[in-house]
DNA sequence: CCCACGCTGGACCAATCGGTCTAATCCTGT
DNA sequence: ACAGGATTAGACCGATTGGTCCAGCGTGGG
C-alpha cells in the first residue's frame, strides 16, 4: 500500500481503508496509521479535523464507492440477473484470495467504532446503495419491482454471509458457489 | 447483566460475551469488564491466567453453546427442515429486538482480536459446529447428504448477512422474511 | 523577490491500555 | 478450632492510546 506519488490525503485514507478492514477500528492506533500511510500526525489533523473517526468516514465512503464500481463492472455486460450476479461473485472471491481474509469494510470500520449516531446512518447509507445498486440493474435486466427488491436483498445477504464463512475457511470457495442459490 | 448469585468466573464470562458482542474485542476495557462483572482484576487473572485473550475464548464459547441451543430448540418439534429454518429465524428475530443491534458474537469477539492462530481456529470450529448441527437436523427431517450441506451452509450465510442488514436497518424485518428464500 | 499559506514534522500531553504482584480474606475439610 | 488452598482486593507498572500545538518547510501568486 501507499504508493509514494499519490497524495498524503489518498495515502491516509487508502491505509486506514486497508488497515481497518483486517483489524478493525479499535484495532488500529494511530502510530500503525501514520507510518503505513508515510505521513506524520500533523497532516493528519489537518486533512481530518476530528482525527481518527473523520478518516474512518472518508475510508469507507473510498470502499463503498470501489465496491460501487465492481458492483458495476460485473453487471454491465450481462444479459440477465443471474449472470450479472454471478460475475460479481466471482470478482469478490478473486478478490478475497487477493486481500486475505478481512472483513467488511464498512461493518469493521463504522460498526465497531464509538456507537455514534453518524456512523451508524454512515453505514447503513452505504448499505443500501450497494443493494439500490443491484437493484437498479435488476430492474434494467427485466425483473419486476419486487423481484427486483427481494433479489437485490437476497445477494446482499449472501455475499454478506458467504464472505464470514469464506474467512473461518480460509477458502473462497463458498463465495463461488453461492451463486447456485439464486 | 451479571446477577448476583452466579459465581465470579460466570460473571465474567457473562459481561464479556456481552460487551465483545457490542463494541468488539478492542473496543472494550479491562476496566470496563471488571466494572461491569463487579470483579476484581485479581480474580479475571486467576481464572483467565493470560488475562483478556482467555476471557475472549470461554466467553465465545459461551456465546456459541447458547446458539447451538436455539438451533435444537427450533428443529426439535419441527417437521420440516423449512418449518425449523423458519423457527429459527423468528427467534433470532426476537433475540436481535431484545439485544439491541450486536454483531455475531464470535465475529466481534475472535476475528477483530489479535490476529492469533488459536483465536481463528476457535471461530472457524465454532461456526462449523452451527453448520455441522442444522445439517443433522437436516438430514434427520429427510434430506440427502449434499442437500443437507447445502441447505445448512445456505441458511448460516442468510442468518450471518441478514443480522448486518438488520443491524444497519435497526429493524429485524429482514430476520423475519429471510424465511421465504429458502 | 518575497510573502503568505497549505502542509509537514515531531515534541509533548493526560488518559488509558493490558498486565503483574502481594497481602488480606474467604471457605472448606479435618 | 485450625490449617491451607482458593479467591479477592487493589496498588502499581511501563507502554501505548488519541489528541494538541507550534515551528518550520515548500511553493505559487503578486
Amino acid at each position: 500500500m501507499s504508493d509514494r506519488p499519490l497524495p498524503t490525503k489518498d495515502r491516509l485514507i487508502l491505509s486506514a481503508a486497508t488497515l481497518f478492514r483486517t483489524r478493525g477500528y479499535h484495532g488500529v492506533g494511530l502510530a500503525d496509521l501514520l507510518t503505513d500511510a508515510k505521513a506524520p500526525k500533523g497532516s493528519l489533523y489537518h486533512h481530518f479535523p476530528n482525527g481518527k473517526s473523520d478518516l474512518a468516514m472518508a475510508a469507507a465512503t473510498w470502499a463503498s464507492d470501489e465496491m460501487l464500481r465492481l458492483i458495476a463492472a460485473s453487471f454491465d455486460g450481462a444479459d440477465t440477473f443471474k449472470d450479472g450476479a454471478t460475475t460479481l461473485c466471482f470478482k469478490l472471491a478473486k478478490l478475497f484470495d487477493i486481500t486475505g481474509w478481512d472483513t467488511c469494510p464498512i461493518a469493521a470500520t463504522l460498526f465497531e467504532g464509538p456507537d455514534n449516531q453518524d456512523f451508524r446512518s454512515h453505514a447503513s447509507h452505504i448499505y443500501e446503495g450497494w443493494i439500490a445498486e443491484v437493484h437498479d440493474h435488476a430492474a434494467r435486466l427485466g425483473l419486476a419491482e419486487d423481484a427486483a427488491q427481494a433479489k437485490s436483498e437476497h445477494l446482499f445477504m449472501l455475499i454478506q454471509g458467504g464472505w464470514t464463512l469464506a474467512r473461518a475457511r480460509r477458502s473462497s470457495d463458498v463465495i463461488r458457489q453461492m451463486t447456485d442459490r439464486l
